[in-house]
DNA sequence: TCTGAAAATGGACCTTT
DNA sequence: AAAGGTCCATTTTCAGA
């Protein structure tokens, strides 16, 4: 089913999502591979899509960015391409870093960053209020951003 | 405040946040500017933290974490050595992508990757059942990840 | 796994504003 | 001074034997 991933990938993807800068020599050393077969591997993990791409990870606050929120989202009707166009209007916006479309109780959990809180009133009517397909909506402000990251698990053993 | 970023540096922001693995001169080649001076830029904005790091994005269902599972938690008392340990545990655990503290109802969200609901059940055990101070917590399904990403804007204009 | 070529990074130095 | 550009040394990546 997944494609074949050894001890070795594990390892190396544990050490490449924490930092990927790390040259392959050095990954090399830490997971006890040569150069040229920790390159093969991460070229590998790439085309296969294990890794799906690398990418500068920004502090939000140093940019301006300073508030995290998270939104929970009901809609009104369920119809496949209601719910598509919702999807696509969250995914496009800037602003929302994460959306997950939800079973249960509420329909959309959203993860936004913003400058303010007056720029979150004025996504709020952006997003939501001028959305009719959006039933309700509730905001949850993030005090702190105990731990953010994207990472995966890998399991060393097995 | 914040350190100064020019046009120059929001660009360079843009594109290394999608792909960090452009090479300096064809983003040069991007943003006018030589290959030397986008180095300059780049590590100028490591130094500054403006960059936290480069990380490799791993595609969680390739590697067996299929299910996505966003988790609520009320907390007994919010006193602040309790909070802290609470906050340790959860960005100490693997599972937990992401942890945010939040002011209002709930007090805790997480974002959490797991194989298969037999590993997130076990994983309630571990993180809110045997904890005492966890008051009740709610369970959200991911169906769809819509959107995911740290991506932060940048402001391309001003 | 080793070796070497090609590519990318990063520093020195000079020039421009 | 501050930042850009060119050129060169070093490091890293990556393919072939």
């Amino acid at each position: 089913m997944h494609p074949e991933l050894d001890s070795f990938d594990r390892k190396l993807l544990a050490e490449v999502q924490r930092d990927a800068h790390t040259p392959q020599n050095e990954l090399g050393v830490r997971v006890n591979l040569s150069t040229a077969a920790v390159n093969r591997r991460l070229r590998r993990m790439a085309e296969l899509g294990v890794i799906d791409r690398y990418a500068a990870i920004v502090a939000p606050e140093k940019v301006g960015y300073s508030l995290t929120i998270i939104t929970m989202v009901e809609v009104e009707s369920e119809q496949i391409d209601q719910l598509d166009a919702m999807k696509r209007t969250f995914a496009q916006c800037p602003l929302v870093q994460q959306c997950y479309y939800l079973a249960g109780e509420w329909d959309f959990a959203l993860v936004l960053t913003v400058k303010d809180m007056d720029q979150y009133n004025e996504l709020t009517r952006q997003l939501f209020f001028s959305n009719n397909n959006v039933k309700r909506f509730k905001t949850l402000v993030s005090m702190d951003r105990v731990k953010v990251g994207l990472g995966v698990p890998v399991d060393l053993d097995e």
